[in-house]
DNA sequence: GTTGAAAATAGCACGAA
DNA sequence: TTCGTGCTATTTTCAAC
């Protein structure tokens, strides 16, 4: 009689990288356009299997996407800026709609406390900024913060 | 007599994109490491050429660099939130250290306002969490909000 | 910006551990 | 399963226009 296969615990497959994988993930995060062979050389594989894992964590949904780090003041977006958002009562759903409309904001997160909404804000000046916040204003109680600068640049967690 | 030559301003060079460039810019922002060929035939040049302007985008900063986008929630670290940190007086330099020498924030940005820092924490566990602002605790005071989801994704402002 | 040729690379099928 | 090798098609790069 043969073994039953027992099938691994899929979180656990998907949440473990070895070595090699960090190694991958933490090269493509510095340059997500290296080419595979230059990838192989770096971790010392051959291209194809460093291609499979790279496939595979995509499957897993480790790795989301590859995309461009775009500094947004070097297009005419001088002000960067975080706005707390507190929809007036009942109007979640539509405060959520208008941010999503407007395109000045670049990323907004729904968190927990007294203000349901975290978004960033990327304009080209003060006026465009009260033009945005504007729009909200009958909808939402608002609190702005002006970015200075960067203390941690954006990066990964201990792999 | 012959015109004189008028140099053009910086700035307006560099901010300048034209159609082909935003064209570009948005196609690497959704697949970063779509290859220069392809990228060719997206925006209907010939592959030198987008490869030239590639070049130029980082030159001018536009381009700061490719990244991948890494599901923190898929490689264990379950709990994502905004910290707001206000170091006690005299400690600013001292909490801003803390916070970089921390690799569980994995983002920090300087802002107006009575909260001097915004952070971002990824972190496994809620012990987790209470270790690493507790590191914070007598130098500064914080205020925690867990993330619960997204309404916009990181996304470019119009080009 | 384009073209064309040489070098490097990616993708695939296959066999090995 | 995961990795390596060898082949072919594609791609990148450089020079010249």
């Amino acid at each position: 009689m043969s073994k039953a296969k027992i099938p691994q615990n899929l979180q656990t497959r998907k949440s473990t990288l070895d070595e090699i994988d960090a190694r991958i993930l933490s090269a493509l995060n510095s340059d997500a356009r290296l080419s595979i062979s230059e990838l192989a050389r770096l971790v010392g594989m051959s291209p194809p299997s460093v291609s499979d894992r790279i496939r595979r964590l995509e499957a897993a949904g480790v790795i989301r996407g590859f995309t461009v780090d775009v500094d947004t003041r070097a297009i005419g977006y001088q002000i960067r800026a975080i706005v707390r958002i507190r929809p007036l009562p009942g109007k979640l759903h539509l405060v959520e709609r208008l941010i999503q409309e407007r395109p000045e904001f670049i990323e907004c997160d729904k968190i927990t406390g007294d203000d349901p909404f975290l978004a960033r804000l990327a304009v080209h000046s003060i006026e465009q900024m009260d033009d945005v916040l504007e729009t909200l204003s009958e909808h939402a109680v608002t609190s702005t913060a002006v970015v200075k600068g960067t203390s941690v640049k954006k990066r990964l967690p201990p792999l």
